[in-house]
DNA sequence: AAAAAAC
């Protein structure tokens, strides 16, 4: 039976600008965590991707803020009270602006900082007073050493996408931030994935938490139909695009692996006659947004980008999600997919997988539950159509080919030899800094590659696999072994 | 193996 948001006893404020959004029935998450949330406790949340997890902890939020809300100007009256971490710097725009709509007819302040963008707007608004502040861990720590921000009246701490939070690359500024947080206050956390090691030590951090998991967590929205098919590296962007053509895809994620790989298959895309933007942490702040923002707008077909985009990103009906690139880890692949199929919709997940993506894959199958199948791909032939690349994309024509064009001469005819010009449909693309620069040898040319250490066994996968710089240490050390923790250390055994 | 997040 499907609750109403209306049955909750929201404020009337809150009531009224859920109302103005068209929100009526409650997802199983928001079912779930909105009462628990009212009452002030920790929650671990766990819900497919797509299914309002950002509703389900700001409603209550705000609701909890408004007990005592201050209607003064003065700035110290409007003190943080609620932080909301995310991240990329898309996300924590994505969740302030839904914020600032559920907070609309309330005198609750909410504001946004993060990384790419001028300080000074960030400092002004923040000088005037919030309760609600929506952040990336980095600049959030440069406006804490700044004294721009005070975070000693913080009583909710909410991190979304919370594995991710938690994980090594993020870890030790988070801890840094909560180390700035006074003890006595609710933790929140959400995501669509927790591993198990994640999730004992999210536990280290939650006091007495309710646990949500509404189905089985990791799992992928039903209605997505997710395939995979075996295709080569020089045959991907061929079977993308035999793939769109086949299935009438209007509008697509492309993910790739890698920033480097995201802006070459955009631009040969591009080179292509595609409406195709690049999304990656690469691009300056301001492109990244435009970029977003253009998709959205469906100004473009294709939005290829690396795993900034992987998730929570919330743009409506977008049908089809592309892993031209297997992700590395099984967690970024349900997020991956979980772009689209939003909110009920239906969607298609379609991965590429080489003969190198064997273990991701298995991976994969265990982590959602279920088993893959990889189907081959018929591909179009192209090798008439298809040039060889000149070292600056320009289309230079293999003799081969080019006698195959004209097959009545022995020799390539003048027309085949003659520079070709661009098609008309192909824009002249711009100039991409990523790509376009001087060619730099990765290596001094009197340095031979060290093959047999390159190939030596990876090191045992636990936590010294991860333990590089040494500012880490101190983190890791927590991670191993967290405050409330059960049982006694192996070290004393 | 990569990406993300601060200058």
């Amino acid at each position: 039976m499907t609750q109403a948001f209306s049955e909750l006893n929201l404020a009337e404020p809150l009531q009224r600008a859920v109302a103005e959004m068209g929100y009526t029935a409650l997802t199983p998450i928001q079912a779930q965590a909105i009462p628990v949330v009212l009452q002030g406790r920790d929650v671990m949340g766990a819900a497919q991707t797509g299914t309002g997890k950002t509703a389900a902890f700001s409603l209550p939020l705000l609701q909890r803020l408004l007990r005592h809300a201050n209607t003064s100007t003065s700035p110290a009256r409007h003190p943080v009270r609620a932080l909301v971490l995310l991240p990329t710097r898309e996300l924590a725009d994505q969740v302030a602006q839904q914020i600032k709509l559920y907070a609309k007819h309330t005198p609750l302040r909410s504001a946004v900082v993060f990384g790419g963008m001028d300080m000074k707007p960030q400092v002004e608004e923040l000088r005037k007073g919030v309760e609600i502040l929506v952040a990336t861990p980095g600049r959030l720590l440069d406006h804490i050493e700044a004294k721009t921000v005070v975070l000693n009246q913080v009583e909710y701490v909410v991190l979304d996408e919370a594995d991710r939070m938690l994980d090594i690359g993020f870890l030790p500024d988070l801890q840094r931030i909560l180390s700035y947080l006074p003890k006595q206050r609710t933790t929140l956390l959400f995501s669509a994935t927790f591993s198990p090691e994640i999730k004992r030590l999210a536990a280290s951090y939650l006091q007495d938490p309710v646990v949500i998991e509404v189905a089985r967590p990791n799992t992928t929205a039903s209605t997505v139909e997710q395939r995979f098919f075996r295709v080569e590296d020089e045959d991907k962007r061929t079977a993308l695009k035999a793939l769109l053509r086949e299935h009438g895809v209007q509008q697509a994620f492309v993910f790739v692996n890698s920033k480097l790989g995201c802006a070459r298959l955009a631009r040969a895309l591009e080179r292509d006659g595609l409406a195709v933007t690049a999304l990656h942490g690469d691009k300056s702040q301001d492109e990244r947004l435009k970029a977003l923002e253009a998709f959205k707008q469906g100004q473009v077909q294709l939005l290829v980008c690396t795993d900034v985009a992987a998730r929570g990103l919330d743009i409506k009906d977008v049908p089809a999600v592309f892993n031209v690139d297997i992700p590395f880890n099984a967690e970024d692949y349900v997020h991956r997919i979980g772009r689209t199929g939003r909110a009920g919709a239906s969607g298609l997940a379609f991965s590429f997988v080489t003969g190198r993506d064997a273990r991701q894959v298995a991976e994969i199958e265990k982590l959602i539950g279920r088993k893959v199948e990889v189907e081959p791909l018929e591909l179009p032939d192209e090798r008439r159509a298809r040039p060889a690349r000149g070292n600056d994309g320009q289309r230079l024509w293999r003799s081969g080919e080019a006698a195959a064009v004209d097959p009545a001469h022995d020799a390539p005819s003048a027309a085949a030899r003659a520079p070709r010009a661009r098609p008309a449909r192909a824009p002249a693309v711009a100039a991409d800094p990523l790509l376009d620069r001087p060619y730099q040898p990765s290596l001094p040319p009197d340095v031979k590659p060290d093959w047999e250490a390159a190939a030596k066994p990876a090191a045992p996968k636990g936590l010294s696999a991860y333990i590089r710089p040494k500012r880490k240490v101190a983190a890791l050390l927590r991670f191993a072994d967290p405050p409330s923790a059960e049982g006694s250390p192996k070290a004393s055994a």
